[in-house]
DNA sequence: TTGATAATGATACATTATTATCGTTAGGAG
DNA sequence: CTCCTAACGATAATAATGTATCATTATCAA
């Protein structure tokens, strides 16, 4: 007999794929897309293909290192996970996600007669500073 | 010559349909998807299509009749326009989507330098009345 | 180094949401 | 009442997103 339950699980291998994946979700620093984790992916990586980003995506939420955020109107970013309760920010121009810190709400809306509230999400529009107008060169 | 613009533009057609799914998206109280538009409106006219639903939908939005409300990983529901600012509940059971009164968050989010904010939507998450587990019939 | 096999890359397939097509129906002006 | 045609209903087509397949590659224990 070999072992009961460690050894039994340690049938993943490491592939430079992963790493790759693990690595553009770290250094984005903010929620991405599948085809957003592939690009930056690609970076360390070239070969890499979108149905491998989708695999990691599964195994990655799987092993609790990451967490899917859902978007009103658009495609489920991913982000590492463990950061505590936050709320995120969406470029009207880019569409860049980007995270806020802490939570603004610690207010408890007003429910109907009988509701329970289990949670929330808070999303702020506008745009990120690469896409805000700048004033110093506004100045035409 | 017959007029300038009033009636070239008044070329739109009063239907049972169109009325219908005014109907149902008035008595909902709630915003609804094209599906929930659709069940709701047969009660008063059996034979309504979904292609139909979509069309009026589109109609009654460019007649700033109707409004789309996005909602995070799923489909996007419609509510009648001209409600002043407020948010939404959507309960973790049955899916539906509720309007909360009001808006809850006058507070101001710290945004990352250079970021410029416009707007922002908040969502309850819970159990609606219906779903909430009825605590008279608990006492098994 | 080698070999069993997990993981990959390309792409076919599936799903869901919405739009387009087209023959038929019915609103409403005359 | 008639006629023109906007709107309808059924359904095919499209778009966006994610999953399945399968031959090939490469990880890692022995």
């Amino acid at each position: 007999m070999e072992a009961f339950d460690t050894e039994l699980t340690m049938e993943k291998r490491n592939t430079r794929q992963k790493a790759a994946i693990r690595e553009a979700l770290t250094s984005a620093n903010r929620p991405l897309s599948p085809e957003e984790a592939l690009e930056e992916a690609q970076h360390r990586h070239p070969s890499l293909g979108i149905a491998t980003v989708y695999r990691n995506i599964q195994t990655l939420i799987e092993e609790g290192w990451l967490r899917p955020v859902e978007v009103p109107g658009d495609s489920t970013r991913y982000e590492v996970a463990g950061k505590g309760h936050h709320h995120h920010f969406q470029c009207n121009e880019c569409g860049k996600l980007y995270e806020l810190e802490g939570c603004i709400a610690q207010v408890r809306p007003k429910l109907p007669r009988g509701f329970r509230a289990t949670g929330h999400e808070f999303f702020v529009y506008g745009l990120c500073a690469v896409c805000v107008p700048d004033r110093s060169q506004a100045r035409a």
